[in-house]
DNA sequence: GAGTCTATCGCAACACGTTGCAATAAGCAT
DNA sequence: ATGCTTATTGCAACGTGTTGCGATAGACTC
């Protein structure tokens, strides 16, 4: 099985975009492009280029974070920032959502399209301005640190 | 008028609570408060070291933040992160309230907590996620881009 | 296949923020 | 005032992410 080579149709959509904008592509990108499918869900940038020094030890931070953003160029991938400022990565395949940190207990939950829709509807109600859900990222306490909290 | 010596009542409260924690008030905390209180609105990490260190060359880095943190844990102060990732820290004092980017434009929009309470709503009850206002920070598109994306 | 143009790479340096550790000094007790 | 305890400081190193620049190597033309 193995999990290389994510998505033939991926590397070609790419070969491809890539070519329209005069720009090439290289194994690198074919690399960091397979980790980022196989790191399904969110990985950080450190995670990544660890991961892709393992296939290729010659590859460095700059190239990946260079990459990383192309691919966004491209809307490909995206990033979001944590509760502490670091940046987390992933595929657009990944469907879009938001995330919910909880102060409390630290548990992260994702917050997928649907259930979104009404906060996002709240936003653009109140303030004209229409959110980004990838890069929707709340901070609070979660129900069960709530009730716990009132005790 | 002078800005200086930002709230008397501030660094008393200040004062009393580190006692209360059997920390110590120093000279430095002094300065980092007064410059945080300067600086009304917002100010990033590298902004208000430069700015301490202008009043004392000597400041470090590391003092500068854990300050902060310290700051923030006793409730007097606030950071959140930008939409890169820097963060920015402003005094409590400061009305709470989240932020907008726009994507199109680049513009920083305050969300005042009358506004934000909708959206708040909206999120508690999908959810059930109480979520921190200060820590709202959304990116999107304001109305004007918007309007101007669709012709 | 050889030559040309230029996107990409690797390196090195920088910027912001964090952490460990030894030296300093604040605050308390005597 | 003197000494003691320990919070705070400064330093130095690290981690993550960014940027500039010369060298490499893709891709295209002839």
């Amino acid at each position: 099985m193995a999990s290389e080579r994510a998505g033939e149709g991926l590397t070609e959509r790419l070969q491809v975009a890539l070519k329209g904008r005069g720009q090439r592509w290289t194994e690198q990108r074919q690399i960091i492009v397979d980790v980022l499918a196989a790191s399904d869900g969110h990985a950080t940038g450190a995670e990544l280029i660890e991961r892709v020094r393992e296939q290729d030890p010659s590859a460095t931070p700059s190239t990946v974070y260079r990459t990383l953003d192309l691919l966004e160029e491209l809307g490909l991938a995206r990033h979001h920032h944590g509760p502490d400022g670091r940046e987390t990565y992933h595929l657009e395949e990944t469907v879009e959502h938001g995330h919910l940190h909880c102060r409390g207990c630290g548990a992260e939950q994702e917050l997928d399209a649907a259930s979104a829709a009404p906060i996002l509807k709240a936003i653009t109600s109140t303030t004209g301005f229409s959110a980004d859900l990838d890069h929707l990222s709340l901070q609070g306490l979660c129900a069960a640190c709530r009730a716990a909290q009132v005790s």
